[in-house]
DNA sequence: AAAGTGTGTAATAGTGATGATTACACACAA
DNA sequence: TTGTGTGTAATCATCACTATTACACACTTT
């Protein structure tokens, strides 16, 4: 599986937001942070905004926010605003329709994994951004303190 | 977070053992009901045999065949055995370390991320492939009956 | 013992998603 | 008006995954 990165970028980039407070940041100092390119955050950003996570400010002194408390972003949200593949492929060819096994395999499994994937959703619905970045700012009182 | 489609086809692989009650099939049997080729199946095999799923008969006659009852066999045995990479990926480049955010990210969205994956394992430790097999042949019931 | 069958694995190639990067039009603030 | 920053298109390289060919080896059957 070639998983993305998207899901962990983007958590980086809104505990940034939210830990700004209101500051705009620009994509460049969030491809700074996250140590990719600032093209790459505003393609998440664009997704995060389609999913009304953020807000963009144009112009000098713009940047990106968060367009509603961190406490209301669920991990769960930004999952769904940046994964757009499937959790679990099925056979990449269609298997065997005349075959008792494999004409019906697929609605065989699909139950198990849809409640697998429902659980995995929950459990991700239970964590918001502020939750992540309370715990950014706990583990970084134990760090040298280190201005942006 | 896509997984690859080894699990689908192993799931598949294990059902058609299962059903198949003892007689050993062999890996082209199952390439033609998985509709894929029959090194991939051995591929398979291989791991689900390494990870103690099933063992296989060299020779004329052979095939393989389930080391164990498909009632002890878990689609968390499945996933374990031929799901290699982590189910959420983290930034492809380690995140900025001297800032606040990037340098304890990881750190911080960890226990969430753990939670998740354990709540996806846990359900599916919940099925079992004779639960599999057991709706292939109930759904089968309903299709016209056709020879394997 | 010989012949044939099927597994196990290496090697190679094609495919598709992903992330990095360049380029540029557009909107807004100062 | 000027400068700043966003938004998006277009490439490009990389990597995992699957398909396929090839072949050595083990075992069963005769």
């Amino acid at each position: 599986m070639p998983t993305s990165t998207r899901f962990a970028v983007a958590v980086h980039i809104l505990t940034g937001l939210a830990v700004s407070e209101g500051k705009p940041l620009r994509s460049e100092d969030l491809a700074w942070s996250a140590n990719t390119g600032a093209v790459v955050i505003r393609g998440l950003l664009s997704r995060l905004s389609d999913a009304g996570l953020t807000r963009s400010q144009l112009g000098a002194g713009g940047g990106s926010l968060l367009a509603k408390p961190a406490k209301k972003i669920r991990l769960l949200d930004v999952y769904a605003a940046v994964e757009d593949t499937e959790l679990f492929s099925l056979h990449r060819t269609p298997p065997c329709e005349s075959c008792a096994v494999g004409g019906n395999i697929i609605a065989a499994i699909q139950p198990a994994l849809d409640r697998a994937r429902k659980a995995l959703e929950a459990e991700l619905a239970k964590t918001t951004v502020a939750d992540v970045a309370a715990e950014v700012a706990r583990l970084g009182k134990f760090s040298i303190p280190l201005a942006w």
